[in-house]
RNA sequence: CGCGGGGUGGAGCAGUCUGGUAGCUCGUUAGGCUCAUAACCUAAAGGUCAACGGUUCAAAUCCGUUCCCCGCAACCA
């Protein structure tokens, strides 16, 4: 395993409330954070978020609630940190692109990549929108139009900074396919490698005119500039955890990231861009990126203007925390769209928490409270049955198991993880069925009957132990039932959802 | 003829590379059991594996054709 992991979720931009997407990028990298700290230590896990505070969205939606762009980008921030606060997000750090740290390195990227050569100024035609505001390139257009408010539209020509992605065009299909664990799954690996195959890349334009967009990091070489977003945002993930040396050189513990998670709808910019802005800045790039599906909602891609937008919020406090963090990370394979409904959420809650989790830990505690007062028994050795045995050997190696889920180089796969973890409780639950403690009890088999006891109880503790990074609080509540050589039983943490009795 | 992915019992998926009795979860039905949150356990029903054609002793799996669905197609967080 690796020596230290820093891992990174995207920047998510302020210009409205967290939805559902950044709450699952954000878990997974929670998910991963907890499960490598105890492995190879607390201090050697670096697990980064924050937000995208710059541009003209925030700009324009500042105007309309009539605040300065900081302001509201300090308003929204709050948003996003108090959910991962409610998620039990354990971030190292959090980076706003408006902190000094990040637009110091900003600053100095443009320097060195100016100075380079890699970042030349050109004329740049396009249409212009005066009442939306809005630039369009000549791809976008019909027929003068507008494509949003179908207004006509002026043909503007602007001097703009352009950043050579060209140049590095080859390179990055080398490095590809050199590293086949660079981006992730493969269906992604394919389109992104195969577009580039496919197209010649031009140069990325990373700048605006301060007239159009004032809400930015100004260009050093150009004042009458401000950088664009993606330049700005992506570059984040260098500069929260290093700097660069008066020779232009970058330093820092941490780099090359392990892992940036992000969802599938911005892999360009972190597949091409961003490896290509490392290779012209002579930085390693980072190990892996993973593009995660969407979630839909109702068969539908999620968008504010359809209203079908999920608040995190709402559904955790509504199914609590742990329900949600289950049912994200374990309803479809990671790297998948899924398919978001309350009704899916009840359907994992009840089968998997209520009926299998809960329901096993809730019997086999009061077993031990009702033969042996609360006492775990001291292990006597008589069970000798194959059943029993095979429980033995699957607590023995269910942590192997999640790692080759999760921990191994090449795999991010939570629900194959909880699968593993799910098949243990469930031959436990079979193992009670088939050893029928009640008889045990009532032929007065009471150390077959403490073996018993005591091997469920070390599989709900194995358990617990595993479903620690993806259920932090039920595995917690599951210590807490189980302590030193007492059990005591909770009430059920997972009460199942009677769908026609309940208000949800 | 742009590139790519996919169409498998009611639902969601695995299996396709390395042909050989079609598997998992949920749902449905019947039974069992009582430690348990109407739970748990067992069993059953249900599929011409999109269609057609080919290769083969044998095809969901290989080849060809057709139909349908979904991503990507340059600055869109």
């Amino acid at each position: 395993m690796a020596k230290k992991f820093y891992l990174t979720t995207p920047l998510y931009y302020v210009n409205a409330s967290p939805h559902i997407g950044h709450s699952y990028t954000t878990i997974a990298a929670d998910c991963l954070a907890r499960y490598m700290r105890p492995r190879i230590g607390k201090e050697n896990v670096w697990l980064l978020t924050g937000t995208d505070e710059h541009g003209q969205k925030i700009q324009r939606a500042a105007e309309k609630e009539g605040l300065g762009a900081q302001e509201f980008a300090d308003k929204t921030v709050v948003r996003f940190k108090s959910l991962w606060q409610e998620l039990d997000i354990s971030y190292d750090d959090f980076i706003r692109t408006t902190e000094p740290r990040h637009t110091n390195t900003v600053e100095k990227v443009l320097d060195i990549l100016h100075e380079k050569g890699d970042i030349y100024e050109a004329k740049y035609q396009g249409w212009y929108c005066v009442p939306c505001e809005t630039f369009w390139t000549d791809s976008q257009v019909s027929e003068k139009k507008c494509p949003d408010c179908l207004r006509p539209l002026e043909k503007i020509s602007e001097a703009n900074y352009f950043f050579k992605l060209s140049k590095y065009q080859d390179r990055l299909i080398r490095h590809i396919k050199a590293n086949p664990d660079f981006i992730k799954p493969v269906i992604r690996y394919n389109e992104v490698l195969s577009f580039l195959e496919l197209n010649k890349l031009t140069d990325l334009c990373i700048s605006r005119p301060k007239e159009r967009l004032e809400w930015g990091i100004e260009l050093p070489f150009s004042p009458g500039h401000v950088t664009y977003v993606w330049f700005d945002a992506l570059i984040n993930y260098i500069s929260a955890v290093g700097e660069f040396d008066n020779q232009g050189n970058y330093h820092s513990k941490w780099w090359p990231a392990d892992l940036h998670l992000i969802g599938k709808d911005i892999l360009r910019q972190h597949a091409i861009y961003w490896p290509i802005m490392l290779f012209a800045l002579d930085i390693e790039p980072p190990k892996t990126i993973f593009a995660h599906g969407w979630w839909l909602i109702n068969e539908s891609k999620m968008s504010k203007s359809t209203g079908n937008v999920v608040s995190p919020l709402e559904i955790s406090k509504k199914f609590g925390v742990e329900t949600y963090r289950y049912f994200l990370l374990r309803d479809v394979a990671f790297g998948q769209d899924g398919n978001f409904s309350e009704e899916a959420i009840i359907k994992r809650f009840n089968s998997d928490l209520a009926n299998d989790l809960g329901n096993l830990i809730y019997r086999t505690l009061t077993m031990a409270e009702k033969y042996f007062q609360g006492n775990i028994p001291a292990a006597k050795q008589t069970l000798e049955t194959p059943q029993a045995k095979n429980i033995e050997e699957k607590i023995k190696s269910l942590d192997a198991r999640v790692f080759d889920a999760l921990g191994a180089e090449s795999a991010v796969n939570f629900s194959q993880a909880l699968e593993a973890i799910w098949e243990l409780i469930n031959i436990a639950n079979k193992f009670i069925e088939d050893t029928k403690p009640w008889n045990l009890a009532k032929e007065k088999k009471t150390e077959e009957l403490g073996d018993f006891i005591l091997l469920l109880i070390n599989t709900i503790k194995e358990v617990s132990g595993q479903l620690l990074p993806f259920m932090p609080k039920t595995a917690e509540a599951i210590k807490a039932q189980i302590r030193g050589d007492k059990v005591k039983k909770g009430k059920p943490l997972f009460p199942r959802i009677d769908i026609q009795n309940s208000n949800l």
